[in-house]
RNA sequence: GGUUCCGUAGCUCAGCUGGAUAGAGCAACAGCCUUCUAAGCUGUGGGUCACGCGUUCGAAUCGCGUCGGAAUCACCA
């Protein structure tokens, strides 16, 4: 139980006593104690002066009067204007954080029985990933991380686009300029080579407009099953495949499903005819389908061909279908960027129309673009961020400052290796995850690459530095060590406190599908472990129970950090 | 034009299911390393929470409107 549904179930109590009212616990409101003020928790008393009709100071010390001497975690109050400040006895807090410190796996919810879909990624294979990427990627696989933690069973899944005109045009540059370039023979990373390949189409179809003709053709022989076409495309594809990986395993990516256009973009076709039987699509004199939306604030849209081939809904629609049944499905969330929030307006809207009822359960986790200082990223005016390059630049970076600082000098090289890549990635993931997700962010290659303040190495510094404090301790301690009758100070009771409100977070995040919440709950954490650390011996400490109490918490804070981080996907090294 | 999202310190961002004097980091300035890791800590300065009206005991937070920015409204994916 949370100390604010604690104070929420005694203030009712305690209303029902003084006033014989029943109130619901819910409706109570509480919050932590501004740090001007003398108290832990604190009871808004404003909204329950229509019950009391009494003045707020009056109502205020009635009830902090009657859970002072009826409640013993409750040791003293003051009440100020419609705000009742309550202070907790140092024996609560020792009970919490012991309970905290045994607990086996704290931050993990019940479990809720639910299946939950998260599909991201899902890239294109006619060019690498970029920082845009990048921010889908890490929001999804955060995403899953937190719904786990949730208590949901979740399926993470990617749909790789990998069959269309974009890929016809690589297809297509390669075979009239690339020589029979591979990565092999060229040295590079085959995403890449596929994207020059891209470039070099961009180029030539500026000068020679005409060439898209033959590009369509590619596409036609492509669905006809043409051997050579198909050889060429799996061949590339394969290229592609293999640099992804690369990019995949660099950012510690992995997913559970992967499923391809190529085998999907047929599917939803039957859910036309099912619509147009039920009326809820139309056939125009051309042959073509549509379902009108005009009546919920939308348009016409089209969900067939008259030719009789899919729109990119068309397959969303039967994929969608195919996924919630094949994996029992409860819910089902797509990371995808919100220049597409019109298409799952509609996608929803049109499957609800079908009759399916766990259409309600389609999330859509809409994300903002990430700018730089110029504007937007445009690939065709270079100025797009390869997700590779930045994160080699991150590694060299941390090689950079971590040299700088020499505390390093008794590891070897292999150790500092994983130790510079694991920072330079903690610095950009938590650099772009801490963003709200629906924000359009900024990323300044100059300024953006920050190892001190609010950052991810901050928050790695300091599990570093814990570790090293327990890694000294030559006693042994354990959650015995938080005994009932322990005096913590007030940063303790702070410590504690914000330890209290984990669980708390991973709710709000997994509710709110933002691991910005986690992001910004671990800063917070850290940053009071610094202050604590600062002025708070603890090897030094001459009373052993105190230092074995103080070693089992900022163990306790160890490990909370490592799990709030690790659901960013951000590990925690123990020396840097 | 319709719809959706955004607008908080010089910059990057928290806070938004209504609560007390709106918080961090960066940048600037001033301090703290013979003492558990200075990637740290402490302090100073910095605000019309875009603007207006409304609801409320109480609004950065909710509603309406205005202004500014972005996205979208394809027989592209």
């Amino acid at each position: 139980m949370t100390p604010e549904s604690f104070i929420q179930n005694k203030a009712a109590e305690a209303i029902k006593a003084i006033y014989s009212t029943e109130v619901a616990e819910t409706s109570l409101q509480v919050s932590v104690t501004r740090k001007e003020f003398e108290g832990d928790y604190t009871l808004v008393t404003f909204p329950l002066l229509k019950i009391t009709r009494q003045a707020p100071d009056v109502t205020g010390n009635a009830i902090g009067e009657w859970l002072v001497s009826n409640v013993p975690e409750i040791s003293a109050f003051n009440s100020v204007k419609g705000f009742l400040n309550l202070s907790f006895s140092p024996v609560y807090w020792n009970e919490s954080l012991k309970a905290i410190a045994e607990a086996p796996d704290y931050g993990q919810l019940p479990s809720t029985g639910r299946r939950i879909m998260v599909e991201f990624s899902s890239p294109n294979t006619n060019k690498p990933l970029h920082l845009g990427h990048i921010r889908n990627n890490l929001l999804g696989d955060s995403v899953s991380r937190i719904l786990k933690a949730c208590g949901n069973d979740v399926v993470k899944s990617t749909i790789v686009n990998d069959r269309g005109v974009h890929i016809c045009k690589s297809m297509y540059a390669w075979e009239k300029c690339f020589n029979g370039a591979t990565p092999e023979s060229t040295g590079k990373k085959g995403d890449h080579l596929v994207g020059d390949c891209y470039v070099a189409y961009a180029k030539m179809e500026k000068e020679h407009p005409e060439v898209i003709d033959d590009v369509h053709k590619m596409l036609v022989d492509w669905e006809k099953g043409d051997p050579h076409v198909r050889e060429l495309w799996a061949m590339m594809n394969g290229w592609v495949y293999a640099g992804f990986d690369e990019t995949y395993a660099a950012l510690g990516i992995t997913f559970d499903q992967v499923d391809h256009e190529s085998e999907t973009y047929l599917l939803g076709k039957e859910l036309v005819q099912k619509g147009l039987a039920e009326g809820v699509f139309v056939k125009d004199p051309d042959g073509s389908v549509w379902c009108d939306l005009t009546a919920d604030g939308l348009d016409r849209k089209l969900v067939l061909r008259g030719d009789g081939t899919s729109v990119y809904i068309t397959q969303d629609l039967g994929t969608a279908e195919r996924r919630f049944q094949n994996f029992k499905l409860d819910s089902h969330v797509y990371v995808v960027g919100n220049e597409q929030d019109y298409h799952f307006q509609v996608l929803k809207l049109i499957l609800k129309k079908l009759g399916f009822d766990w259409a309600d359960q389609i999330y859509h986790l809409s994300y903002g673009m990430v700018e730089l200082p110029e504007g937007k990223m445009k690939s065709r005016e270079g100025t797009v961020v390869d997700a590779d390059d930045l994160i080699e630049s991150m590694y060299l970076e941390a090689k950079k400052t971590s040299e700088e600082s020499g505390k390093l000098a008794d590891i070897t090289a292999e150790e500092k290796d994983r130790l510079y890549h694991m920072i330079g990635l903690g610095a950009l993931k938590y650099f772009i995850i801490k963003v709200d997700p629906k924000k359009t962010m900024l990323f300044n290659p100059k300024e953006s690459i920050d190892f001190n303040g609010n950052t991810g190495p901050f928050i790695q510094y300091t599990h570093a530095r814990i570790c090293s404090i327990l890694r000294k301790a030559t006693v042994a301690f354990g959650p015995a060590d938080i005994a009932p009758d322990a005096q913590p100070s007030a940063k303790e009771v702070r410590l504690v406190k914000l330890l209290d409100l984990y669980p708390v977070k991973v709710g709000e995040a997994g509710a709110a599908l933002s691991p910005a919440v986690i992001a910004n709950y671990a800063y917070e954490l850290a940053k009071e472990f610094n202050q604590y650390y600062h002025d708070t011996p603890i090897l030094k400490e001459e009373n052993e129970a105190v230092m074995k109490y103080r070693l089992e918490l900022i163990s306790v804070m160890a490990r909370t950090l490592r799990s709030a981080m690790g659901l960013l996907g951000i590990q925690l090294p123990e020396r840097m």
